[in-house]
DNA sequence: TAGGTTATACGCACTACCGCCTATTTTTCA
DNA sequence: TGAAAAATAGGCGGTAGTGCGTATAACCTA
């Protein structure tokens, strides 16, 4: 597994000296680390192909670490969060939490604690990061299938037979079978069991 | 709507005056009730079967509401707990929305977000209700099924053709189709997509 | 030990599906 | 406006699944 394979943590706080203690930590446990001193400068540089997870400080100047989770949802990006803060404030914790937030450390906080959060969020990434990209196969797939033949889908995932189908939507059992021979072309599948699978994973 | 299918608010609180201003708030908007003293005697009367969430009390003498949360884990028993507390402590906090609480909420509460979190609850657990439902459902008609039934299932949903499947098994190909209809009549699948629908929900 | 269940197996007729071919009309898009 | 894609439809031959009837052997249980 070479380096842009590897999953990233990426620190972002205002404190230089809390960014160099925790790539300091993270490095010693062989994972990779970037720091980034504000949340601005994070949005900045972060692409979402790139796979980690996100420690970030809650209180610091401009954006803040839940406006920060906040934009980061509103882009439609989702990478686990963990929220370090200074002052523990129950009621800003659980909004974390509700907005998917996967911890919520107070500091000081315990360096094996932290590492071990840190391994959990990126087993969740990659995990999360496995089934999207599934999602997005799939997705492609039935992109390539025209209207009719996604029609055509259904009426077969639902289990009707081609002669039911042609008369449903008023076409010959012979144009049904040609779209069927097309679905199964364009969507890879060996047989009706793969073509149901497929279909209802999307 | 009957009071048996109605959803129960269950409030444990250690606090008689807590748990009757917390009786009073959750009936005002016509939702049914019951309040308990301690985990102990929750636990005596409940029976997994009653749909409704648990507002419950951090801090009890006795069994702490935490306590009660994990014992409820371990029994398998998984309704929305809504915790309260008087002292903020984001760790546990943050603990107790790991291990599943939909909320933790400090007293003094806000009345109308107390009920929009109860709301939230009670929906989440009749659709959680639902699922185990269905998921029940479909294991009593697994149930039904012989080893050797579930075996020829698992390749038909495999996409394997019954002459494949003969080989496989080493047995003759009248054999499978045997089997086949046997499996399509204990599962009431009335075609193939019938069929790989049920065994990939399962 | 009798009776039910399970697993095995065959025949026959019917239905459904699959692949490959050709072909026309309609739609879409560059 | 002309080429490409989509939707339509048919033929032919082969493969696969379904329904119904029948039958035997093994096993477990009452």
């Amino acid at each position: 597994m070479v380096a842009e394979n590897q999953s990233t943590v990426f620190v972002v706080d205002d404190d230089s000296s809390v960014r160099k203690s925790l790539i300091g930590l993270i490095e010693s446990v062989r994972l990779q680390a970037k720091a980034f001193a504000s949340a601005q400068e994070f949005l900045d540089s972060y692409s979402p192909s790139e796979a980690g997870c996100l420690i970030l400080d809650v209180r610091m100047p401009g954006m803040s670490g839940l406006e920060l989770q906040e934009r980061l949802g509103e882009l439609g990006i989702d990478i686990p969060i963990i929220m370090l803060t200074g002052h523990g404030d129950v009621a800003m914790a659980v909004r974390a939490m509700h907005r998917g937030a996967i911890d919520f450390i107070e500091k000081p906080f315990n360096d094996q604690l932290l590492l071990d959060r840190v391994q959990t969020a990126l087993t969740q990434d990659l995990e999360h990061r496995a089934k999207r990209s599934r999602a997005a196969q799939t997705e492609i797939l039935m992109g390539k299938l025209t209207p009719r033949e996604k029609q055509v889908l259904d009426l077969i995932v639902a289990g009707r037979p081609n002669k039911t189908i042609a008369s449903e939507l008023g076409i010959s059992y012979k144009t049904v079978e040609a779209h069927r021979a097309h679905i199964m072309h364009k969507l890879n599948a060996e047989n009706i069991a793969g073509l149901i699978r497929l279909s209802l994973s999307a």
